[in-house]
DNA sequence: CGAAGCTTGTGAAAACAATCACAAACTTTC
DNA sequence: GAAAGTTTGTGATTGTTTTCACAAGCTTCG
């Protein structure tokens, strides 16, 4: 196992660089430059070549990259090529939204359970699928061979539903709960915080003149 | 006015140790150090020292730091201790779902107007609000002197619904719709992939071994 | 084919961020 | 009130990420 590493920010812009490639496919490109695609993201071309050779040389020297094949690799790259079964914890209507959300099926993310504590909740039907008991989370998670849990729960119950996650064999994790949540070693955790987010833009407003960085 | 810089991670740490802060006063803890404070954050008793030092020195040696002095000073440096008022663009679930996200609330967001195009939509009562048409975003969001935006709509509308913003006077925006905005210099604008998240989950699964860095 | 024109891939340099380490200043203890 | 113990604030150092800059390789054109 070849143990490297790559920035967050790297990764951000690979995903960034694969939405831009889908959309020049689109378009009937047939090559694209770093500089394109730099354009198009707002960064520079040494640094699309950069995030791009840590993977390998993808281009041609006089001509850039083929549309089609950086597109596939990268796709390869992020492991998006295939279908990801994800769990849900909290049927709340966060957890409605993100069920709802097209993007994510697009993707190819597909939610195959929802959890929830809430006895009124429970049973009820979310399209194909049926809520739930959160009590009942690693038995299902097992035997449907979900690799990805979402935690949508209030605050409070963030660290039980992840542990029960980590418990039932799930090692990528995104909390949206304001909460730091610890998981053991060889879990990946992704935190959103949205309170975080608008803080930021509070920060902005309350301090013209500065500048947020990276 | 003196034009300073905080890194993006910087800013997200003052907002982690704001929340810290809060449950320890609620704990009814007079003084902290920086280690306490990192400890539960999971980061180092310098960085925390680093990090409030860009905006002034709070400790006292020896001691540490007045839990309620430096959550005021946090929240004050952060802007949180006022109200804002923030208009929200798509009045579809994840809309909704922030609408009624309780964590908002507490931190003084306020959402006092609602926008979308559907003419099924337009009329609806949320709450206390009325979704309007968006065709007349400037003008209410000027009338109620809106200084925050959040864009909640499908990605072709995002760009569109955003120059609109920016010409009612926003000057902070948070972006959900899978889209890269285009916002002129001075407007500060932060985006929440979803897509973006799981896709470096699904890396992180695909590559074992790897380590996403910061 | 040879010259002109692009564009990649990558070492080297620069910019930036995190950590170290320690003097200074305070508190506590005896 | 002196000594021991804490803890801050910050220069210096180390580590990481971004940018620069250019040789090498490919395409196009006459």
């Amino acid at each position: 196992m070849t143990s490297r590493r790559i920035s967050d920010s790297a990764l951000r812009r690979l995903s960034h660089y694969l939405r831009f490639l889908e959309s020049f496919e689109v378009e009937g490109r047939a090559t694209i430059s770093s500089g394109d695609l730099a354009e198009r993201g707002g960064m520079t071309s040494a640094q699309v070549r950069k995030d791009l050779s840590l993977f390998g040389s993808f281009g041609k020297r006089g001509l850039g990259y083929s549309v089609p094949e950086l597109r596939a690799r990268l796709a390869s790259i992020l492991g998006v090529g295939r279908r990801w079964d994800v769990a849900l914890a909290g049927a709340g209507k966060l957890g409605a939204a993100l069920y709802a959300y097209d993007g994510f099926r697009r993707r190819g993310f597909h939610v195959a359970a929802v959890f929830d504590v809430d006895p009124r909740k429970i049973g009820r039907r979310w399209g194909q699928l049926q809520v739930e008991d959160v009590a009942g989370l690693g038995p299902s998670v097992r035997a449907k061979g979900i690799e990805i849990g979402i935690v949508v729960t209030p605050a409070e119950a963030a660290q039980e539903v992840a542990n029960a996650m980590v418990a039932a064999g799930i090692t990528a994790i995104l909390n949206f709960a304001p909460r730091k949540l610890v998981v053991p070693e060889g879990v990946t955790l992704r935190d959103v915080n949205l309170a975080i987010e608008l803080e930021a833009l509070c920060f902005a407003l309350t301090h013209e003149g500065w500048e947020i960085g990276r």
